[in-house]
DNA sequence: ACAATATTGACAATATGTTGTCAATATGAC
DNA sequence: GTCATATTGACAACATATTGTCAATATTGT
């Protein structure tokens, strides 16, 4: 195929912008969604790895979950825990790296935001045809493996996730 | 179909995960791939923006054209300017509005970094069938639109976009 | 011509992400 | 047990984007 000339890269090409361009505007539109909570996205986005694993998680747990640095996400959790919305509580397993915990007003401010976020999605779920959405979210994750086939160290983890 | 209980949405919510992480994975490795032209994603859309526009413009235009604010586009701007890959160069138009024009470094290295993404995207689209691109791209428009309607203040462009 | 309004680039503050380095702490091999 | 190695959080430097403010400059209405 790379001598048929036909440019389906231009179309794949064209699908890079709009992620750029979608990516953006749902952040956009994902702050303005918890502004008030005196959430962002990103605060969001970790306040929901910590509830979605079920358990109070250390800094790097996050970030490997999330898929960002351990550095990004220790400093939104330094700003979460400035605005009360987290706490660390001591970790028997690593005195250096305590497990980040939900406040009640975290859990609460979280809550509200899922709630909207959840509305939201269904409003937007009325617009757009299900099979199509599920269609173009299977094209998106082949992309993303496409990309991140060389990328991510990915670290292991070892012990640190059991019950011990 | 608010009332059927339908949870259509969690697939919209998922579509947006997952545009997160392709978009991170994309200016990685967009990032990868110009790295040693001295480019990165950013800068690379910039100089894109000023040749497909097939005319030196004013920050201010690129910044409409990419849908960024004026001044990320003057920093970085500001930045390529630092490397030689652009000049201003005196507005008759607009005595505060240089027009940001390619150096032939930067011509040079825009072409390259094209060239490599073309090569890039035609491998990507060996592995993904152009006609479920093709629909993912409308999809993701689709939802961008929607998110951006109440957004962009938009700027109408009134005189500046013409010749005399 | 003149006054009101809008656009522009500069500058600063902030938010979010990256990488790199470092000391403290765990883990594993022996 | 001890020592090499890996992980962790802190800290700093940087890249990218946002917002807000300001003075200079264009544009528009009268």
């Amino acid at each position: 195929m790379t001598k048929t000339g036909q440019p389906y890269g231009a179309v794949i090409t064209d699908l890079m912008l709009e992620t750029f361009r979608l990516n953006g505007a749902l952040l956009e539109a994902g702050d303005r969604l918890v502004k008030d909570l005196g959430l962002t996205s990103a605060r969001w986005q970790v306040l929901g790895a910590i509830m979605l694993e079920g358990a109070p998680q250390t800094v790097a747990q996050i970030a490997r979950r999330m898929g960002l640095s351990r550095q990004a996400v220790q400093r939104v959790v330094h700003d979460l825990t400035a605005q009360a919305l987290v706490r660390p509580v001591e970790n028997p397993d690593h005195k250096r790296a305590p497990l980040i915990t939900l406040t009640s007003a975290g859990e609460t401010a979280y809550g509200n935001a899922m709630a909207r976020q959840e509305q939201w999605a269904n409003e937007l779920a009325e617009e757009i045809d299900g099979q199509q959405a599920r269609a173009a979210l299977k094209t998106l994750k082949t992309l993303s493996s496409l990309c991140g086939a060389t990328r991510r160290p990915a670290l292991p983890v070892k012990g640190q996730g059991g019950t011990k």
